[in-house]
DNA sequence: GGAATATCGTTGCACTTACAACTACAATAC
DNA sequence: GTATTGTAGTTGTAAGTGCAACGATATTCC
């Protein structure tokens, strides 16, 4: 029990959470100050746009962009206030409610998706070589389970 | 300009996302609930632990720990409370300020180390096969500069 | 059918964090 | 040497987030 960890796993430890630090921080800046537009917003844009009808629970949706329910409330107020999302009432759950993106949640998503794109190559996916992307993938999907 | 990206880099970079969120949310609660002390706190811990002297300048500490020097100062603020951390004043530098890791600091970090390893252990390395861990060191180092 | 239990989304509250402004000091320019 | 500019750390303030508790509805069990 407790095997230390190697010099090899420590870093690959540590520099997954420094990594990650760095890189979140520098999107999300570059993204407000060139769109208005913060990085969580961005992801729950997206999630919705990939979403069949464009709509998601407020529990789906939460669990896909790993945000508490409350936490996700308070966002998706705030897309609301912008025009960007709104909010459906479910018919088979009255508890249950959707999140739905607008037109102009599209467009606004449109519009940043080139810098946030770019932003992500530059920084990430240029530093991936050979078969780094397939192996990273499933890497994910070995500890996702 | 603004490559596409393929399914494979989509993956690679989503799961970076999702995983981290994950892994740091339950990292955090287990080291809270077991210890009382939050993965930020840990992480000065163990950096002040590694560093010359077991001190380091606010600044340096901000920067490893990829936290804002007024984050740091109150996080510091926070430990101090607790004992696990003091500061001491810089000779060379009258501005400067050194955090310090206390007797008390150590041994709190001693107390929590078992649970925080065997959690990155069971979450995290022990989904990395062959030389997955040395990659992914040398990923994260490509990333960094 | 009715009672107990679980789930959905929201709200009150506390906590953590970042940004901007500030003071104190250091380094550079002239 | 003085003026300018830069840097270290702290503080006011505001934003974002999670947890616990809540009302409303669903589901399960008898």
């Amino acid at each position: 029990m407790g095997k230390r960890m190697d010099a090899a796993e420590l870093g690959a430890w540590r520099g997954f959470l420094a990594t990650h630090a760095r890189l979140v921080r520098e999107l999300d800046e570059e993204l407000r100050a060139a769109h208005g537009l913060p990085l969580s917003s961005y992801d729950v844009l997206t999630t919705l746009e990939s979403a069949p009808g464009r709509r998601l629970r407020m529990r789906d949706l939460a669990d896909e962009v790993v945000l508490s329910r409350s936490g996700l409330t308070r966002l998706v107020d705030r897309l609301g206030r912008e025009g960007l999302v709104t909010r459906e009432e479910c018919e088979e759950d009255a508890r249950g409610a959707f999140a739905v993106l607008t037109d102009a949640g599209a467009r606004a998503l449109a519009d940043a998706r080139p810098t946030h794109h770019d932003g992500v190559r530059t920084r990430f996916l240029d530093a991936l070589e050979g078969e780094d992307a397939t192996r990273l993938r499933e890497l994910w999907a070995r500890i996702d389970t």
